[in-house]
DNA sequence: AATGAATGAGTGTTCATTCAT
DNA sequence: CATGAATGAACACTCATTCAT
């Protein structure tokens, strides 16, 4: 290896790159499976074969690689909601491009990474994600703002919120667990839950 | 010293009764703040001022102890489910009654043992308390009984209950930290929500 | 109990005197099963039905109660010993005399109290009673005075003590593996070796 | 750094090896003084100057530097054994090559690794270390199978062999607390013991 | 005198983090 | 920059002993 260093700086820079990728990956697998507070940096830098001084020329700590991860959750999520957020025509043409698209973005996940899991073997704790963290405030923010340009002021603006957020994670959960996965019917029950809701929601006068 | 025993209970049993459940609060509002992984067992004797080995004296392990926090809980939960269950003439009703259950519950909770917390300060990660796990449990198992018997089993009833419990939860929390804690309030929003949303939501044939 | 205590100083002392010899055979089985340092002053009292606070009434810490042990298989076996000495009309005469005794006492003892124990299924430690410390020791006195009003002063006897006290200490471990316990045979065999052995033994001038 | 590696172990690897062998030498001596279950994994590392933690680099617990002990000594005695097992013509002939490898072994152990120890200050409680646990294991199943060869079937051979087992052991003892440590002396005074008392045993009919 | 809950020092072990190589 | 051994504070838990009842 140290040959290579020697002959090319642009080796070194994609290994660097490769690394902190291999660390983001692994931490996230990691917290997936055993949840923040049980994983170990051992159990991270175990996943990539690095040694586990490495993982401290990347992050300072455990808690800044999880941060990293929520960045990096919300970074990848961002311009796909931002996109929704644009083509929206009203309240609930948005609300199915967050959804579908956050449900999309889960399935995917779960796709590049979650596989290698013993399928069926009960994960040991119940976890929270960074990416899911990330995530859902990204949404959260967007969808507040939706709401407030809509014509409904009088609705409770931030329970309607808190409700919504919370059916997307709970249905993105029970999602993920049946077979096949299905991303629209996920999105149509969320939609039309959270629209029949609204319409029966009371009015809060400000 | 029999004799007085049986009339009275004695000190030493008074003690024995109080350190039992100084020990119980002490560990709920631990796991409260801190979360089960975070949690030591000595924050939680700390919070009594006992010694660290007098927490064995009383359970065998934190785990033991989440556990009849739980089993405390449920058991406190259960008899009021039941009796809106009963009461209950249709979905609606239940639900009704079962969310407002819930609110009332989780209000009286926090007024018991949480507000001796250092208000705003800042909840290190999110938790999952014992009580909660036991509630929800409970809680799931009676809504999908309700639905059961109900004329609309071309719903999808996993789905439904899953965000029903999400919506819950999470206005549980929203409302807990507001001032006044208005526990009407939640419950209106909770079941207009669910029940506009079940009004609208895709048939799935069976 | 406590109006029987009001009754009778007699009882009370009786009990006094009972409590301490059950601790004391408590303590002998425990050592037996556990081993000193594995064994808890727990485990002691708990096999006499007594509190544990009661245990340090007769006994200031578990090194005393097994100090006191000692002393009582040392009271036992003392008068024995003694008895063959002057019985003895020579040092074969007293060797027989000694392992003999030595090895009723054992079976003795075992039939005492060892019986409980789940015959066959391994000590789970290699232990070291305080019986057999004091025993030894008596029985070491004994010999060497034995051996010094012998004949034979070029002997070492140092370690021909040494050795018949090892022998007659694995021998009686063997010897009570073994149905059924044949207290004889074991004697026989022990006389004949230490007899045989010294008989051959390297003559050491002083 | 890799080539160096393969020619001089580096230093990294040097200090490796010899904290090995500090922890396990600091085992023994601690198991010696102390005996295994009064021992702590603190006071073994605290005799070689290495953090608490270090300990579980090379040893993943207590019990595992324990057993590593026990095979070490066996190791180191085995070899020794089965060359006296072939040299020997009989069965004196190779009583007298185990009693004298095992004396051998005994005083280089202790000038090996003894000579440190607060010489007087009284050991705690006698002890049982791992080596001589296994080294015993050792000459008993040797010992037993010379015996099987011999023509002497009618002597009791499990007595006999706990008897020499014993009479080494605790001549063993002796011997290392003489000044000077006398090899030759112990080994004669063992063999005439035992070699002389074989002769005079009671034959037990099979 | 008997009780048994309270005590807290001590145990084996883990793990985030540092640092010499 | 990678490495992986060293570190030591921290953890869950045990137990001899004390002491209020």
């Amino acid at each position: 290896m140290s040959q290579i260093t020697l002959l090319s700086a642009g080796k070194r820079e994609q290994t660097k790159v490769a690394n902190r990728q291999a660390i983001l990956d692994a931490a996230r697998s990691t917290f997936a499976d055993l949840g923040y507070e049980v994983a170990t940096v051992r159990d991270i830098i175990g996943r990539t074969g690095l040694a586990s001084g490495t993982f401290y020329n990347y992050y300072r700590s455990k808690e800044e690689v999880f941060d990293a991860l929520a960045d990096d959750g919300a970074r990848r999520f961002r311009p796909i909601l931002r996109a929704q957020c644009e083509r929206a025509e009203g309240f609930e043409s948005f609300l199915r491009g967050a959804m579908s698209a956050y449900f999309r973005f889960l399935a995917q996940e779960q796709e590049t990474w979650r596989l290698q899991r013993p399928a069926g073997e009960a994960v040991p704790h119940p976890r929270q994600t960074p990416e899911m963290t990330a995530v859902f405030d990204e949404v959260r923010t967007a969808f507040s703002r939706t709401l407030e340009r809509e014509h409904m002021p009088e609705v409770d603006l931030d329970y309607l919120t808190a409700s919504a957020i919370a059916v997307a994670r709970e249905l993105g959960e029970k999602m993920l667990e049946r077979r096949p996965v299905d991303v629209d019917a996920a999105t149509d029950f969320a939609v039309a839950l959270i629209m029949g809701g609204v319409s029966a929601l009371p009015r809060t006068p400000l």
